[in-house]
DNA sequence: GTATATGCAAAACTTTTGCATCCTT
DNA sequence: AAGGATGCAAAAGTTTTGCATATAC
């Protein structure tokens, strides 16, 4: 599927903001960034984008299922392509390295967790923080 | 162990700020509060208190293994005392509730996964949204 | 008495919003 | 042509910091 057939799906305009937000998450090397991040990365390659916009689009392609958002940490969201492959993530707490896992007992787990307290389920966030090999002390 | 012991064995001297906002959070009917929260908690009880210590405090508090820090939500972190027995959070994304569930099985497989991928595990934080059984529709 | 903690105000950051203009359809 | 999207600047919300004063030990 097309990115323009993507946004038309989610019921958004293709512009060429949006399209340039998808495309620096596509095609950087880093994952997850946050909105500052994407902001930059445009500007340094010379692309014309408002801070304002990042955050606009962004919000849009969280509620359209385009992108996960994270808050790995306090203050500042990250986001990351929807792949439509639910994974977890664990993060180095010195080098930032994050390493991506899939476990469907463990979210089977949670849900049945829910299920006990008579929720229902609708997301649910993990994050591992440790140290990587490298960084390991 | 009196407050007092608990601040000196984390390194802290025994003052009247810190003094006031333990004593907000072993009291409140509310388990998880917010610097604001319990700021607001104490003007409103007539207790003398400025907002900046508010925060060093929970900072210096949080290092210490006093509180645990939660990031239920984007922009603004929440607090609650450590009791020293280890749970995760269920939250009713209708009416805010929050749940407490303990569960060494999985907290096990969490250090099994790190470990796995040869990281370390410091800590993790897990949080289930969901809707509460009056909530859900 | 000395080192540490506090309070105030200002600053720093991230994110949101009002509004005029521009772009998609 | 019309509604939606963008960009700028200003605002909002949370958290941090500089500095003079007050407090704990």
């Amino acid at each position: 599927m097309s990115t323009d057939d993507g946004l038309r799906k989610a019921g958004l305009r293709s512009t060429l903001p949006r399209l340039k937000i998808i495309s620096v998450l596509e095609n950087s090397e880093v994952r997850h960034m946050s909105a500052e991040d994407i902001y930059r990365h445009l500007i340094d390659s010379r692309e014309e984008i408002g801070i304002a916009t990042v955050y606009r689009v962004l919000t849009q392609f969280e509620q359209a299922g385009i992108v996960i958002r994270h808050n790995f940490e306090a203050g500042r969201a990250v986001y990351e392509l929807n792949d439509e492959s639910p994974h977890e993530h664990l993060i180095c707490m010195s080098c930032g390295e994050i390493v991506e896992f899939e476990d469907s007992s463990l979210v089977q787990q949670l849900a049945k967790i829910a299920s006990e307290h008579s929720f229902s389920l609708d997301n649910h966030s993990l994050y591992l923080y440790g140290h990587c090999q490298s960084c390991a002390h």
